[in-house]
DNA sequence: TCAGCTAAGTTAGCATGCTAAGTTACCGCT
DNA sequence: AGCGGTAACTTAGCATGCTAACTTAGCTGA
């Protein structure tokens, strides 16, 4: 049984990840992947798109795809960096703004109701999760990119 | 900081996905979703499409596809039931079930290696994963699919 | 016998992840 | 001025997730 944390943690959030892309089309017509691009740039300032891919945790080729469809949407404003480079400066439409500013909390909310429910506590698994991700992180990068 | 559960497991597991999927390109010549599925077919005894689709947690079109790829490389054995009706019996052939046997346990060893590092105590983690997992379930098909 | 039902699988087309390779904007050195 | 280097982004094409709609195989009841 402990020998299937990594099935296990696989499943477990492709079964989350999917639930909340319904939710989100459901309700907010969106889909999960852009309601997270579009959290990151609204609310941990991600101001680049590689500074976004970085955040994300995917690759520039795929960020860069994403700004478009959502500059196309009117959710995100693409600009040229006005400090110049070969940059994009990233910034919320007011659009963009309402639409993260109404999901947020609600969303958050509901992923602590089926915690909740599992009797799992919630801020010790949190912090297990984070503390993994840390040490990911660092190992990757010692691991020489 | 609390307030990003879902986001750090997200990032978390797509990262731990696709590490998984480099080392198993890099040394065994396959994607990280294909050996999922032979492990399942091999060791947990996914018999029929319907109930790898169940295992995995996607949906049966991609297992269709799936399956499909896995007999074309000669890795999977897909049959008509022989008891009748529209099912395919699954089984491995030789060469999926010597692939299997020799990543299997180098691979759990990996991630067990990462979260030692992080200090994150493995059966707790592995624990409450397995409950979320299995509350999640439950409360998605008392949901009414 | 055969019309309709159910279970299982497939096809078509889209979304979004990836890698490899190309482009653009700026910098620094000669 | 211009050559080459670096950082940031884009393009092309593939892999694999999804939904909607279709097909196939067997069962059941008039």
């Amino acid at each position: 049984m402990e020998q299937n944390l990594s099935l296990n943690l696989h499943v477990l959030i492709a079964r989350l990840d999917r639930a909340a892309d319904r939710i989100l089309r459901a309700e907010h017509d969106i889909s999960y992947s852009r309601f997270l691009a579009l959290t990151l740039v609204g609310e941990l300032g991600a101001s680049t798109q590689r500074t976004l891919a970085e955040y994300l945790g995917v690759t520039e080729p795929s960020v860069s795809r994403m700004t478009a469809v959502l500059a196309a949407d009117g959710l995100l404003d693409v600009q040229p960096d006005p400090a110049g480079g070969n940059r994009r400066r990233l910034s919320l439409t007011d659009e963009g703004k309402r639409l993260v500013a109404s999901i947020r909390q609600e969303f958050e909310d509901r992923l602590a109701a089926v915690v909740a429910e599992s009797g799992v506590p919630y801020a010790e698994y949190a912090e297990h999760t984070a503390r993994l991700l840390t040490t990911f992180d660092r190992l990757e990068r010692e691991a020489g990119k």
